[in-house]
DNA sequence: TAATCTTTGTGATTTAGTTCACAGACTTTG
DNA sequence: CAAAGTCTGTGAACTAAATCACAAAGATTA
């Protein structure tokens, strides 16, 4: 990597060429130039030279990346090597839809933990994850040694979620509550809010 | 409105905006200023003002912005006066949690049809809706206008799914699955790839 | 009503990110 | 093996967006 600052679409696009060179790798072809590989991902031919570009020269003049070289290269730089924990706090529609999606496993995330505060659902399982009590937070992050949570609860409750994440010492969070949380500078959030993005796609759909 | 391009990050800001200033309007808060309002946003009071003043002038010097005439400003702007019927493909863990989420019909959004192509499904009911066969979409999407898509599939399937959608006229969708669509250029994606965002945490908890 | 304070609206500046464009490396063809 | 063709890697140019900074408008104070 040379000295230069990544930007963060950078960093989500090499996942998405991740995704195609595995693919491509098992079905055994054998290299890709950039030309294809942008026209396989909707992104510019010379967006993905400049995205790997960041971090080494991968590619060979003349015929394009070997994909299971590129595999492996794109492996190291995105710590593919390991699993990440993850917790899911609030056990309710959303909460359970991510705790039965298996597909998290094949991209190196596994929810290790659910927590919920209406009595009626702990105890109860989703997927293979038993909800536990909100109040066993702080203890089991620190046993499983989670990295990341999830927050699935209501708008009204997702600040004072927050606030037990950071005490119990997550660093990372994904939120779903359409609200703005405020946390300290060292954690990094990001939201996700489904309803905005619908919104937003309605001005489109006005102003056309 | 003046002349100038917006930036559709404004645009999905604008709702942000709108949100803060119908909670404060409701609390009989009078009046805002964008260094306020930004605070509650996470957001620098320059973006909130620049944000507002690509779509005309809405404060008062000195003393900010009116909550309520802010609000009904934003209503206009943004299209609130009306909903969006809305489809979601793939009644599964995803869709489901989608079509029991009350909180859609708030942000002028409502979820009129369900489909899915595994007849065990057919017929169930999700919420208020009843889910249809996968066939049904075309005609159910003109009898009810439809305008927007929610594509809730396995990624083997979103393609398919996303040609249907576009025959049958919807021209705005929103894909989770993690594949990148090839639609016309006419159809506005957008993806929400979850999967992807957690990833992209994971590597700055590498490289931090 | 004058002086002071607050806050907007917006050009100018800065920062960030994408696209261009081409020299040079490697491949293929005849 | 030389000529033609392909494709990378990367500065330079461009584009987009955020931040700065301040004149002007209005509010407040005394
Ligand atoms: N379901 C959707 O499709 C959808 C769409 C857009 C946004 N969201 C947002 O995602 C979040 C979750 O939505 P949902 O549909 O899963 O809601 P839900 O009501 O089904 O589930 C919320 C869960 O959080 C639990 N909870 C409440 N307060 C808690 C606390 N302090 N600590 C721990 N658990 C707590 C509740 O007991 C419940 O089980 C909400 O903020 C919602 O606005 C959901
Ligand atoms: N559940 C999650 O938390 C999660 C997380 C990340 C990504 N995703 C993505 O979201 C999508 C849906 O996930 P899910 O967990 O709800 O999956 P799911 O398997 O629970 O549901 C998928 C549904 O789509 C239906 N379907 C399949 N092919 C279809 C077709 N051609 N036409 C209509 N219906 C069809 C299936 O019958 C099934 O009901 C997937 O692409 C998945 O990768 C889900």
């Amino acid at each position: 990597m040379n000295g230069k600052k990544v930007p963060e679409g950078t960093i989500s696009r090499l996942f998405i060429y991740y995704r195609e060179v595995s693919e491509l790798s098992s079905l055994k072809i054998k290299t890709i130039s950039s030309a294809e590989l942008g026209e396989r991902t909707n992104l510019s031919d010379a967006q993905v030279r400049k995205d790997l570009g960041y971090f080494g020269q991968f590619g060979v003049s003349g015929s394009g990346y070997d994909t299971s070289e590129l595999k492996k290269a794109l492996e190291k730089i995105l710590g593919k090597d390991r699993t990440w924990n993850v917790a899911v706090i609030g056990a309710g529609h959303l909460g359970a839809a991510l705790l039965s999606y298996p597909g998290f496993k094949n991209y190196g995330l596994e929810i290790v933990a659910a927590f919920d505060s209406d009595s009626k659902r702990i105890g109860k399982k989703l997927g293979e994850i038993e909800v536990q009590l909100i109040s066993d937070l702080s203890k089991t992050a620190k046993d499983k040694k989670i990295h990341i949570g999830i927050i699935t609860v209501p708008a009204a409750s997702a600040q004072e979620v927050a606030e037990k994440l950071v005490e119990a010492g997550i660093e990372y969070i994904l939120n779903f509550a359409p609200v703005s949380l405020d946390v300290p500078d060292s954690i990094k959030v990001k939201d996700v809010d489904l309803s905005r993005e619908l919104e937003t796609l309605t001005y489109f759909l006005v102003n056309k």
